[in-house]
DNA sequence: GTCAAGAATTTTGTATACAAATTTGACTTC
DNA sequence: GAAGTCAAATTTGTATACAAAATTCTTGAC
């Protein structure tokens, strides 16, 4: 019982909520700092519930909040970027094993679905559309480890690195890879192969060889 | 740079903490709302540094923001202790994946040492010793698992788990086998066999069998 | 011209005051 | 007597005012 979608009208949330995207977006630099003046007054607000949005994204990583001097931007750098990756790798292996045990049969359904979807995508060259889907696959990975927890906090990791996900799909023949990679784990699921699952989910999300590469490329454009 | 242990005199930083003792004591019932107005003012404190202190402990799920009505203390239930030892397990067994393989000479004589000081522990028959220098084996492996990220998230949600941990070792010949377990984890660590560091560390965090039982029986108690 | 010390200014942290929303209780009605 | 409705009272959310800390700028000495 999160909360579940009531649409909370507090200035906090919506004021978080923006200010993660801005920060997603790059439209604040790495180490900006933001200042709660000027910036509450631009959302239209006080500084109470803007002080409370900077509480939370600093949770999260995104801004660090260092005492008396304000809140900065904390974009992460190639290093932590990689080891976020090494991590999501090994939790999206983690909802592989466990699904290969708990998986339903309606969720097989709907990943076989998202697949052809994302089939239907690529022939159409539609990367926004392949992700989309792609995205809807790994969701329902992270839900059928039977594992809420491993749900929330792989869905929250997965989150973060979305920007950065989604860059790397715009590389020439990584959808395509990508696709064979889902099929390949889909298969492993419904034969119930639980170190199969793990291992090519591993596979499919960590960061190496010519992956690692590209995420350096767009690393590097991305800080011009 | 993670504001390293600098004494903050924030308010909300001491409040926060406090809390935190005193969920984790079981001061607060399970459902209990956190007065504001009578808590800031037990504390000493205004409201505004005592909600900021509930802000962050409801982003680490110790209690439940709900808008408009208050804070309420949230203490995992048996369904959610289950999953969060499980990705625990998950977690400590990616730690040991990669410190087999990256763990340092002097990270592998501090285990040993630790290991020894656990065995005169259970020698002396003393838990809490015993207790302290298990804490410090599990955190040397999270730390040689050369991923920071990894062992500021593996850090967390051992913090949380904390005390049930620890009520687990009073058990009857459990903190014989832990240790037992221990060197049988050092040794694969010292032979840099990755899929045994990560199997065994799995089976040594994870609750199962009779350790399901008695964690159960703990909460029982607990309870009441 | 450079560096240091200190005052002025800016900015964060906290307290208080006010507004909005929810809960509670009384009163009415059936 | 029970249920519904409306008003009073809490309680949360937000704005503003004040205090403390840090930064910046000025001023003076070497």
């Amino acid at each position: 019982m999160v909360n579940g979608g009531k649409m909370t009208k507090r200035h906090a949330d919506r004021i978080a909520k923006a200010l993660e995207e801005l920060i997603f977006d790059g439209t604040f630099a790495n180490g900006e700092r933001l200042d709660e003046v000027r910036l509450a007054e631009q959302f239209g607000v006080s500084r109470t519930p803007f002080r409370e949005a900077l509480q939370r994204l600093s949770l999260s990583g995104l801004v660090e909040l260092v005492p008396h001097r304000g809140a900065f931007v904390r974009q992460p750098g190639p290093v932590e970027l990689i080891e976020m990756f090494e991590v999501m790798a090994e939790m999206e292996a983690a909802c592989g094993r466990f699904a290969a045990m708990r998986i339903s049969d309606e969720a097989l359904d709907d990943l076989r679905a998202a697949n052809v979807r994302c089939r239907e995508a690529i022939e159409r060259g539609d990367p926004d559309a392949y992700y989309a889907e792609n995205e809807r696959f790994h969701q329902i990975i992270y839900a059928q480890s039977g594992n809420a927890f491993l749900a929330q906090e792989a869905g929250r990791l997965h989150k973060r690195l979305r920007p950065f996900r989604r860059q790397q799909l715009r590389f020439r023949g990584r959808m395509a890879q990508s696709m064979e990679e889902h099929e390949a784990i889909v298969e492993a699921l419904v034969s119930g192969d639980a170190e199969a699952a793990a291992l090519r989910l591993r596979g499919h999300v960590a960061v190496q060889g010519e992956k690692f590469h590209r995420l350096m490329a767009s690393l590097r454009s991305a800080a011009e």
